[in-house]
DNA sequence: CCCTGATTCGC
DNA sequence: GCGAATCAGG
């Protein structure tokens, strides 16, 4: 995957709306956590609530070489990396407004306000009916890219909620299917899977079953989307 | 353990 | 320029 002009947009509107990198990746899809980090650096966008902060303390209390590895590992990468300050033309600072943490995974993104604050171009004159005229010159990309939306009901019903569905499946949970698709309370297993399998221990045994020998079968195991109803 | 972002460095 | 590997804090 490549880094078009659309996904870039994704990439930095998200990024600054306060979805993780994590989020960002998965909603672009093809590429990682650490691509979409790396690219956001790269267009300059950085420095988040980061977890990792540069502990720069006088060594007054803690002897703990810190970053002595990254330091000492590497000497000749000397690279001082002088901080370019970038004057951005901001009219008007940030009123600090309260970040939209929006970490509720998938759930509903609130319709983002406009943020109409920061990067607006410089008003030239007023319109009849009020409208705010721009100079000819201050045309800049003002057509927000259709934001990306999950359809998923902003209500979910009792029925569903707390259980696995389909959006909260990932690699370390169990999508051992419980009930049937298409039933209303159909979800999935979504206990910690057994490392290095797609379900949990319990349904592992489910799925992989040792081979009796011939005339010692058992009824044949319930499998996923298989015969009558299980649960 | 899981998560997070930051940084490095080979490609 | 890209992103996996690595680092490091929560």
């Amino acid at each position: 995957m490549s880094w078009t002009e659309e996904r870039i947009a994704t990439l930095t509107k998200m990024w600054e709306g306060g979805a993780t990198a994590s989020q960002i990746a998965e909603e672009l899809g093809g590429v990682s956590r650490n691509a979409v980090i790396g690219k956001a650096h790269r267009l300059g966008l950085k420095s988040r609530p980061s977890p990792v902060k540069s502990n720069d303390d006088k060594g007054a209390s803690k002897g703990k070489a810190a970053t002595a590895k990254q330091a000492a590992a590497k000497p000749p990468a000397a690279k001082p990396k002088p901080p370019a300050p970038k004057p951005q033309p901001q009219p008007q600072a940030k009123p600090a407004e309260p970040a939209p943490r929006q970490q509720e995974a998938t759930v509903q993104r609130p319709p983002e306000e406009q943020r109409p604050a920061q990067n607006m171009p410089r008003i030239v004159s007023v319109g009849p009916g009020g409208f705010l005229r721009q100079g000819p010159g201050d045309q800049q990309a003002p057509i927000p890219p259709a934001p990306p939306r999950r359809l998923v009901p902003a209500k979910p019903s009792p029925e569903i909620a707390d259980k696995t569905s389909l959006l909260d499946l990932s690699e370390r949970v169990c999508r051992w299917p419980m009930g049937h698709p298409g039933e209303p309370d159909f979800h999935f297993c979504g206990e910690k899977v057994n490392p290095g399998f797609p379900y949990c221990v319990e349904h592992c045994g489910r799925a992989y079953q040792a081979q009796l020998p011939r005339g010692a079968r058992r009824p044949p195991p319930p499998l996923p989307f298989g015969g009558p109803r299980v649960r």
